[in-house]
DNA sequence: TAAGTTCTTATTGTCAACAATATATAGATT
DNA sequence: AATCTATATATTGTTGACAATAAGAACTTA
């Protein structure tokens, strides 16, 4: 029994359970990440409490999640505030995916089903259309990290699954929407992805980390170079 | 203003808090990994509250805590239950492992400053010392760790850091006590290590990342071979 | 006797009040 | 006027009681 290709959409609504504690959990989460609570904001208890009708006791729950996926910091004694992601947060967030996301795709190439690699296939071709389709449009980000997941999910390691897919992954995903501005039109990101496709299918390991590796390395520069700017345009940010 | 040398033992007692949140974390944590609280086992509120002379609040913050260091399960509506530590398990922490710890010595091959250097071979050189005065005496892991929480710290890269020093740690932790009876004994561990610090000297990150990687994914060898048997026999785990 | 069903019990989830701590304000002192 | 101190306020930490859910026991039925 096959579960069906989950796509980021369903992991977004992923309702870990009904729990009042669950439901704040997803709520708070998606107002830090969309700046609904602004970075480096406090989160009043009793306030947030009243805003999302529960009381104090999930509403903590859901504070101590989000500290955990690091969209939040708490301080005993003085409370809980929004992050802020500096550049240099940044940075250490790409490396450290250059690092799991590598070792990623050298496992997917090791354990990805025939079925699974074909999968993965659909995902770009989708990605590549919907390119063609609309030219000079921005590229849909979620899309790119279905391609992501999918080779994450396709290495078989649950651990990397989850400190990628659900933890690190809404970091991300709060980073991409303060950056929203930066739209990346770059084609450069589909020839990499199929050139990962490809070592994928010859299961050769050690060139798909490494095309992962470079992949990632090349946004964080992008990121480096727009970021560290004053004024910093439309860069191209890779998409990443 | 430079902190001083922190060693494992500080991190270990390292008082997040004077919460009883945050005491009882430890406590309970200790619990867990040191197998008082038998793997598999189910977390009961009212009795582990009553144990530890806490109410049920700070004792639910405390396993929302270690869920999140992965060394509990939580299902809503049902508990939460002390992780068993199998075999797959144990090889995907290594290859999560492989991954960041060496990416973690990449950069501090890049990152740490001379005298940060001369620290992690003050370090060797006392685990060297020791392994001369007793040998044929089993390693003490925590020295070994030590020399990896060393090169994990001079990295710079605060989010590895709290990845691998603060969460994974306790899962190594755990997997550690229950395999206490194979007692390390090589010295292979302490070669590998010269090694390292040689390509962190010479500012050699792409050397130190291959040295890091071969030495975690030899334990990970070391530990299937030693596991996988149902008879397991005295065999030498690496002692990463 | 075995399978299914209802009822009981135990456990988790939630709440609102209380205690302890930190922050903010106002006053005193140099 | 600036700084320190003491008080007042707001916020976090903690508790015990209540509600909702799930696991277990006793009963019924084939």
């Amino acid at each position: 029994m096959t579960k069906p290709s989950e796509t980021i959409a369903e992991i977004k609504n992923q309702v870990d359970d009904k729990t009042l504690s669950g439901q704040t959990t997803l709520a708070l989460r998606e107002a830090i990440i969309k700046g609904d609570i602004a970075p480096g904001e406090k989160l009043n208890e009793p306030k947030l409490a009243e805003q999302f009708q529960v009381s104090r006791g999930p509403l903590r729950e859901a504070i101590r999640r989000l500290v955990a996926m690091r969209l939040v910091k708490h301080v005993p004694h003085v409370g809980a505030t929004v992050v802020t992601l500096e550049l240099k947060s940044i940075l250490e967030l790409y490396d450290v995916r250059e690092a799991l996301e590598g070792k990623a795709a050298a496992l997917a190439a090791e354990n990805m089903s025939q079925q699974d690699i074909e999968k993965l296939r659909a995902v770009l071709e989708l990605h590549r259309q919907h390119s063609e389709d609309n030219p000079g449009q921005y590229m849909q980000t979620d899309g790119d990290f279905d391609f992501h997941y999918q080779i994450i999910k396709g290495s078989g390691n649950q651990l990397l699954t989850d400190q990628l897919c659900d933890e690190l992954y809404h970091l991300i995903r709060m980073f991409r929407f303060q950056t929203s501005r930066f739209k990346s039109r770059s084609n450069r990101a589909l020839i990499e992805h199929e050139q990962l496709i490809y070592a994928i299918e010859q299961r050769d390991p050690q060139l798909a980390e490494m095309l992962m590796r470079k992949h990632i390395a090349r946004a964080k520069t992008a990121i480096k170079q727009a970021l560290s700017n004053t004024e910093p345009a439309y860069t191209d940010l890779g998409s990443v």
